[in-house]
Parts: structure tokens; sequence; C-alpha cells
DNA sequence: TGACGCCAATGACGTACGAAAATCTCGACC
DNA sequence: GGTCGAGATTTTCGTACGTCATTGGCGTCA
């Protein structure tokens, strides 16, 4: 068996705390320790569950603007304008997509001084296009990961 | 003291293994558990650290659709359209933005069918005045969190 | 004074392992 | 076609052991 009711049961515990301890996660689930130790590693091994991450409120640490970027790439050139963005670590998603433009980055800065010159200093690249910007007023969700669906 | 290095240190470490014991976290930083035990909650309380997630690869568990919708909205009615895209919770994030459109939300949906139904009964809503939306092809860098910067 | 380290005690925690239970497989049979 | 059961496989469980988190008290440093 590979993943079941267990497993999603097991997900949408952690989405709640990412750090729970097997024992409590055991007690929710009305399973034993290693039974809930077995699904985790299986999950984990399985890519299921990639890894466990803080959520850093970035604000309150002085990155005060979010931005999203739409850019029109020559088409050869887009594995190499996206190479480009990932490297960026203030970039926090990266998507190639259909429709107006090739794509559509998100990224954080400390203010819009700091967004301006990443901005600028990535337009120079020629085979950017067309770019436009725009700047976060208010994140009303981000980064939210949802729970999944069990049955009964 | 409210906020320094070490903090920023604890961060990062957090960051790789969101995981990691208190013991595995003092001896990377040459500190007592104590020391780990009192920064990390502090961090909590000021919120900086949100809570725990694991990093749920979704295009594992169905969710192959990945899109972003742009859309502009009846000035008055912004709030309203934010709070009912919120309430969504195959949402990921939903921005209230400047620039062309009024709202940038990401969405992740099972299939095509499934993107097309939940965006055509958005749309129904007489308050939005268009709208665009993106399929996502390759998701490059998706909400990846960055490190932050330590003093030498 | 406040940030930090150390110590000690206690209850909680993760993991390994062998036993038990549940599930699957597949040929034999009516 | 349907079902029965022995054996194999998978999944779950309880136990046990070494480690861990938490708390409070106390000393040190700047």
């Amino acid at each position: 068996m590979t993943y079941e009711n267990l497993d999603r049961k097991l997900i949408n515990e952690l989405l709640e705390d990412g750090r729970a301890s097997l024992r409590s996660l055991a007690d929710d689930l009305d399973v034993s320790v290693t039974t809930v130790s077995n699904h985790l590693t299986d999950l984990e091994e399985q890519g299921i569950i990639q890894g466990y991450t803080p959520k850093v409120n970035y604000d309150k640490i002085g990155y005060d603007v979010t931005a999203i970027l739409q850019l029109k790439v020559e088409g050869s050139a887009l594995p190499e304008v996206t190479d480009r963005l990932e490297e960026l670590d203030q970039m926090t998603s990266v998507y190639e997509v259909t429709g107006d433009h090739d794509i559509i980055a998100i990224g954080k800065f400390a203010d819009t001084d700091d967004m301006n010159a990443e901005i600028k200093s990535l337009l120079t690249d020629p085979e950017i296009k067309e770019s436009n910007t725009s700047v976060v007023l208010n994140a009303a969700v981000e980064h939210e990961q949802f729970g999944l669906d069990v049955e009964q």
C-alpha cells in the first residue's frame, strides 16, 4: 500500500503544526507511534513531503516590499532567464507560464529603492522584451498550503 | 536585546530543517540548549516565526495544475473579492497589487477541468471587470524562503 | 540589569526490533 | 463464477532504551 487516508490525515496534522511530535500525531490519529514514524518516512522518501520550514514573516525583519514581475522573453532565451531569476534568492517564486507573458516571478525586497535597483539590473538583459511590475499592497494569503480531503 | 545575529543564524538553520532538535541547533550555533530554546520562543512570540509547515509536493498528490489569476475589480468591491478568494483554500496566494490589475492570485487545481470550473464560478461575480489567467508550465522556484545575512 | 551558560530533574520524545494482526495471493474445490 | 484456506507479505503494535525539551535555580560577564 502506498498512499491512503492515514497519510492524508498525517499531512493535514503537520500542516497545522510542522513540529508536532510523533506521539502527539499518534494520539490524534489513533494509531501507534511506530505507524506514524513509518508513514512519515515513507512520505518523505516518496517526495510528497519535501522537508520542513518555519514560516518566516519577512515584513518583520526588514523586507517590506513584495513585487510581482511579469516578463516577455525572446523565445529561445527562456531557460536562461529563468535560471538567472532562480539564482536570485530574493525571488520566492519563479513560474514559466502561458498567456500574455512568459515568466511570472515574485520577490521580496528591503524597500522600493532595493526593488528598483534589482529590477533595473535584471532588465538590462536584452533578451527581456517587455516587463511589468506590480507591487503588493496587501498579501491576503501567502504561500498557504491547503489540507487534503479525507474519507468520512 | 531583541533580535540579532543569533536569531538570524537560528532562522537560517531552521530554514534548512524545520524539525531540527534544539540540541542539534545548539551544537551548530555553539550555544547552550537553553539559549536556543529562549530565542526560539521569543521569535515565535514576536511573530517572526509564525509556525512550521511541511513542504507538500502537490503535484505528487493529484494537483497537477497551477494557475495565476489577475483580476480587475470595481474599486469599492476590492475587499469583498479578496475575501472570496481568501476563502477558497485552493488559493495559495492572494495579493492586492498596484499596476494593470488589482488582484493577483495563485491557485492549485486537480486538472484543467477543475481549474476552468473554479474560475468560471469566480467570474460570475459582476464586480470583476476583467480577468486574465496564466497556467504554470514550470515552477522553477515556488514558495522559497531565503536565508538572512549574518555578520562575518 | 540583562543576556548567556551551566546544572539537575522530570517527563516527553524518536527509533529499533520482534511479535501480532491484517491483507493479499493463488490454486483447489463446489 | 464464486468461495475457501494455507502461506506469504505487508502493516501495525508494544516495549525498551537512549536521547531530548523544559523548567527553575544559580553563577558569570559586560
